[in-house]
DNA sequence: TGAATGTATGAGCGAATATTCATATATTAA
DNA sequence: TTAATATATGAATATTCGCTCATACATTCA
């Protein structure tokens, strides 16, 4: 499938390695679900809330004392973990206990970890 | 260490489990750390890029056929890799070319494709 | 040297993001 | 019902982001 356009001179520099590594390449769908849940742990206050919810089920406001914010700026981070299903939550009276969905999530923050610490 | 402020009724509605989750809450520069290499990945164009470079190591003209992008495009994304050492690159004539920059990172990526896959 | 090729980068623009503030919703207690 | 508590949410704002365009830099070739 040659497919030259006016990035390279030919219709691939390194036809070789082009072909290898093509079939890999994520479909449009995949990336920007993959991308999602990467940007569900882009964020500085998120990933303290997931080192939080890592180790016991709270609730906002314990979070919101825990990370010194407000229990808005908390609710509003939530909702973002909570629409990309990397929390799990339930009501008990008037609180909202979180918890993380499941060990995908921890396995993914932890590698993450390991690269910010051996990296 | 009692961290009573306005978010809560009391100093920690649930105190016992506050003290079990609070050792574990990363701190801000970890923090931030982590959240930048999850930054890295959050974006549907460089996590395809990634998906490529852990199959073959490609130039930048080769990245942006294949990806169907600019090569300036292509060039200010692999910058964003670049500088958090997500890739390495080399220099051959006037050609650069790319690659993961350890395991770590394609760890990190099909953890994540994992998640996106049977979460 | 000068022209061509491969790559990097700064400015600029529209879109997305994280927080604050004010307020709404839901549950419990009086 | 009314007041209080816990949480959610919409609007507003400052910042960041990803791309395009133009251009600079680096290397090779003639």
């Amino acid at each position: 499938m040659p497919m030259s356009d006016e990035h390279c001179a030919e219709s691939y520099i390194h036809e070789d390695r082009v072909q290898e590594a093509l079939p890999h390449l994520l479909e449009d769908g995949t990336a920007v679900r993959l991308a999602e849940t990467f940007k569900a742990l882009s964020d500085p206050t998120r990933v303290r809330i997931v080192s939080l919810l890592g180790k016991a089920e709270l609730c906002v406001c314990d979070l919101a004392a825990a990370l010194g914010m407000s229990q808005s700026a908390v609710s509003h981070q939530l909702r973002t973990l909570r629409d990309l299903r990397l929390v799990r939550w339930r009501r008990e009276g008037r609180q909202i206990f979180y918890k993380l969905d499941d060990e995908h999530v921890s396995d993914l923050f932890y590698r993450g970890l390991d690269h910010v610490a051996h990296g």
